[in-house]
DNA sequence: TTAAGTAATAGTAACCGTTACTATTATTAT
DNA sequence: ATAATAATAGTAACGGTTACTATTACTTAA
């Protein structure tokens, strides 16, 4: 990554100017709104680069594809299996924990990476309007998960 | 998953039967020693509906593909980024930190996706040996990462 | 300031893990 | 036994990602 590149840039900034943690495809549809030509392959190789010079962090949600996130300060992030929806978590993971595996077991802690799954407040709301309606009508609908 | 199949059988043992953390390649191979012409397809939704049914766990790892675990206790994995391999910590993770998160944000935490990804003790040896060779005979071996 | 050297790119093909499809086989309840 | 239908083998398709290749555009130094 020694030469500078518009498409990298506008990358960058698609990514910095998002509280979002977007996928590729989202990247893509932004920056191809200033570049329009640009190639699907530029778009992972520079997501690719950034991560590894830690301009951006690249994240992994289970079974589904790659996110990224502009703000690489020390945070976690809440999952909600419901709506997708990744909220940011500005929460201290018990440092200790790494010392006292390196203890026990000899294994050197680099990276903790800890996803927290379940739902959202909002989607515990439609959770409970679900039960009212099932409980009061006998309605049941499916499908919601 | 309601008609008993040999095919889920035999997958289920060996998965059961490993204290490693296969994945469907290594799972397809074994299975076939017993049955030779038994579908990938079949072994992929077998793996899926043992999940589902909380017989065996499903692993995810960053940037790699499925991997499972026919030890359903409660525990977690240290990842080692050099050599790859898995190995199980029983240590177990705060609970105040799901109280405290739903306190402060709302959002109800169901399931904690606790990854630690370090350097197994092996891999520091040889990290040790490596600087060791550095240093001394001003050798530079590449490409280990 | 131009020319040479070479990253970076656009466009496309290939890849790989996984899922979907379909005709056939095997299990279960009657 | 027979009917109903899960489950299977084999194969095709799929989606996300990477690899390839000819071309373009930075950068350095003459």
């Amino acid at each position: 990554m020694s030469r500078k590149s518009i498409q990298r840039d506008a990358i960058l900034q698609v990514i910095k100017n998002t509280t979002s943690h977007p996928g590729v495809d989202w990247i893509y549809d932004e920056v191809r709104k200033e570049i329009p030509n640009i190639s699907l392959g530029t778009v992972y190789r520079n997501l690719r680069l950034l991560a590894q010079a830690g301009e951006i962090r690249e994240l992994d949600i289970p079974g589904s594809a790659k996110r990224f996130d502009g703000d690489t300060s020390n945070h976690r992030h809440l999952i909600c299996e419901k709506c997708g929806r990744i909220f940011d978590l500005y929460e201290a993971v018990d440092p200790k924990i790494e010392a006292r595996i390196f203890q026990k077991t000899g294994f050197k802690v680099k990276r903790q990476y800890l996803k927290l799954i379940g739902l959202c407040s909002d989607c515990q709301k439609q959770e409970e309007q679900l039960k009212t309606y099932i409980y009061d009508n006998s309605l049941i609908k499916g499908g919601e998960k």
